[in-house]
DNA sequence: TATAATAGTTAGCTATGACTAACATTTTAA
DNA sequence: TTAAAATGTTAGTCATAGCTAACTATTATA
């Protein structure tokens, strides 16, 4: 099944990022909060929202607030989700800071497979949302992070097991 | 320190790596190598070449064979090396396939910092490297990817030691 | 309510980086 | 050794997506 979203470039997602972000503060959206919030100037932003548009993506009429459309908002949360996936492995796991992260999971959340973006998922759960077990090995990996080398304590613990 | 890698495009990088990569085969490297390894048209290729050249990051003279220059072979190392730290991470870790793998890595390489890089090379060593502990965490994340619910067997036994 | 400030648009420019078509060179083989 | 095939280059086109300058519309306020 091919939909118009297979087609959007890393720019337009970015856009339809944006507009989901902004749209969850609850206010009318304006070209100027995007054009803040991508750190682009405002004739881009027309020119985009012109684009997306044209894509029934979104609803903008000259000197008016910007709405989604259906497939629009849907294109936009799915991109939203992969950025939240993406800063959550790389600020709860690899303990990357919160700007490297957001950077990162900026850039990286348009050129994620769905294969991979699944596996991901599936990963965070496995690790964070694990009834026991998982705490003693992120603790294990905190350490290393931390001190450049494994924790024996931990170890000693772990090899008894064997 | 600011350096020509700062202002790479992600197509130069891609030439660059694809130049390491053609270049450890041992044979001389030719246009038409890098147009079939890239998937882009010869004309595209001598373009790039092209800017390489000025850049001095490669030797190329008309119709002749490409190589590297000494920073042109620092970066496009560079490049590879987070090429394959990515795809270790997607291969090894989340269990995505070869091919998934060698794609997002190869999108992913340019766009992830330094920051998140080593922080994902450090998470590699710990738990691939790891003399014993992280084997059997390991397998229970294999489980957990296989039949999407946790191995009772290991759960009990990471509970027993708390 | 007139006017200044803010917001948004239009037109036109730039750079990147692909592409095709046509041409030039080099290599291979008859 | 010369003609065909393979390889490489040049010139020119296109799309994306940013930008500035100049203009228009809206809004806020004096």
């Amino acid at each position: 099944m091919q939909s118009v979203s297979d087609k959007l470039t890393e720019s337009m997602e970015d856009y339809l990022e944006a507009i989901v972000v902004l749209t969850n503060k609850g206010k009318p959206v304006k070209v100027t909060d995007i054009s803040n919030m991508l750190d682009v100037k405002k004739p881009s932003v027309t020119s985009a929202l012109k684009k997306l548009s044209e894509a029934n993506l979104v609803k903008h009429e000259k000197y008016g607030d910007v709405s989604f459309t259906e497939e629009g908002k849907r294109i936009g949360h799915e991109v939203y989700k992969r950025h939240r996936t993406l800063r959550r492995f790389l600020t709860e796991i690899l303990k990357v800071d919160q700007g490297h992260a957001d950077t990162d999971a900026c850039r990286m959340e348009h050129v994620i497979s769905k294969t991979s973006l699944e596996k991901l998922t599936k990963f965070l759960d496995f690790v964070l949302n694990c009834p026991r077990g998982n705490a003693e090995w992120l603790k294990g990996l905190d350490y290393y992070f931390k001190h450049g080398k494994r924790n024996k304590k931990l170890l000693k613990k772990c090899s008894r097991k064997e």
